[in-house]
DNA sequence: GACTTGTTAACAATTACTTCA
DNA sequence: CATGAAGTAATTGTTAACAAG
């Protein structure tokens, strides 16, 4: 009962007076990373093909598409510096091997055995040119061919379990513009299509079976981020119900105290009885009563099974929104001495907002 | 139409590798 | 230099949706 009740006050409070806790709920709802309704927008994207994407997967990695990314990156995609950066590096994780470039036909992540397995499986013995150059604006010609050849480490394709050569799997670290790339992506959808990932795989030089994983990593520590999210918000949640559960006892015990003391509302009848919402003083329009029950009646158990969904609710709610705990608390009959038939008097001054 | 089977894609959990303090 | 922690690419197993037979 308290736990539902005293949620939504905790929402109320944070309407009022926390924004950190709408903030936190609200970043996890812009970012659309609650997993339903991200799998559901990522498969009706995959189904109707968002603009730009369609126009991508169309028509492959046209240069007006890989621009529109680059410039809301503020990238330049021939990075002198991330060429340098390479360069000095010593290494290109995913450049293909001159060996590797000559792999024509394969097509998409299904490399086969017979790839080049293991070619440069080190990161550190390649040659070091930018992989995200360059001919022009980049990614295409070099791209083309690197791509083909699987970008010369080895398939990490399931298709490919026969590799036996490749028993230790080496690890490429994507470059910052590969990763800032597949990141301006993943703002967009956080799932491809089998269209959407060759694409992209092909601008970024990359198998599509790492873009493939990359997404599905993203993914991953976006739920987790999110879940951090929610978990810090259910703790203020139990602070403020432990918060509102004593404060409640203590006026409880207090009426009790007052209700031998003072029967002033006796000869009032019962059913005018009802509590303010807003200032939880006792008032005499039962309708204030009745439009709080509902709330207060909520399902602890649901509350508490799904308590982001409810402070979403209740935070995207404009009104005010607080379920009345002292409504809550004499409605249902739960064994305390005070009920309707019992008239209590109001609260303290203090208690009112 | 109901059922089986194969394919595909997504996910969770986990492993393995890299980087850094 | 060794080491542990953190970050993350990659793997594995499972599940659901879908199409074809």
């Amino acid at each position: 009962m308290e736990l539902g009740l005293s949620l939504g006050d905790a929402v109320t409070v944070a309407d009022g007076g926390r924004p950190e806790l709408v903030l936190g709920l609200g970043v996890g709802v812009g970012a659309g990373a609650r997993r339903g309704e991200e799998d559901e927008r990522g498969r009706r994207e995959d189904v109707v093909g968002a603009g730009r994407w369609a126009a991508m997967a169309a028509a492959s990695p046209e240069p007006s598409v890989r621009l529109s990314l680059v410039s809301s990156l503020g990238l330049h995609w021939p990075s002198e510096t991330a060429r340098s950066e390479a360069a000095a590096r010593g290494f290109d994780v995913n450049r293909a091997p001159s060996v590797a470039a000559g792999a024509p036909g394969m097509e998409d992540d299904e490399e086969g055995p017979g790839a080049a397995p293991a070619l440069s499986s080190s990161p550190n013995d390649s040659g070091g040119s930018f992989p995200l150059d360059l001919s022009g604006h980049g990614l295409r010609g070099h791209a083309e061919a690197a791509a083909q050849g699987g970008g010369g480490e080895r398939s990490s394709s399931r298709a490919s379990d026969d590799d036996e050569s490749a028993s230790a799997r080496k690890k490429l670290r994507l470059s910052k513009e590969q990763s800032a790339f597949l990141e301006e992506s993943f703002k967009e959808h956080s799932t491809l299509n089998p269209k959407q990932k060759v694409a992209l795989a092909k601008q970024l030089n990359l198998r599509p079976r790492q873009v493939e994983v990359w997404f599905q990593n993203r993914r991953a520590r976006t739920k987790l981020k999110q879940t951090e999210v929610d978990c810090e918000y259910l703790k203020r949640c139990c602070e403020t119900l432990t918060e509102e559960n004593r404060r409640l006892h203590k006026e409880l015990a207090e009426l009790r105290a007052l209700k031998t003391a003072r029967p002033f509302y006796m000869h009032l009848p019962a059913t005018t009885l009802s509590m303010c919402p807003s200032c939880e003083r006792v008032a005499s329009n039962p309708a204030a009563a009745s439009t709080s029950a509902p709330a207060a009646a909520t399902s602890p158990a649901a509350a508490a099974a799904a308590p982001t969904a409810a402070a979403r609710t209740a935070v995207a709610s404009p009104e005010p929104h607080r379920p009345s705990s002292f409504a809550a608390l004499f409605a249902a009959p739960r064994g305390f001495p005070l009920t309707a038939a019992q008239p209590r008097p109001p609260p303290p001054a203090s208690n009112c907002l």
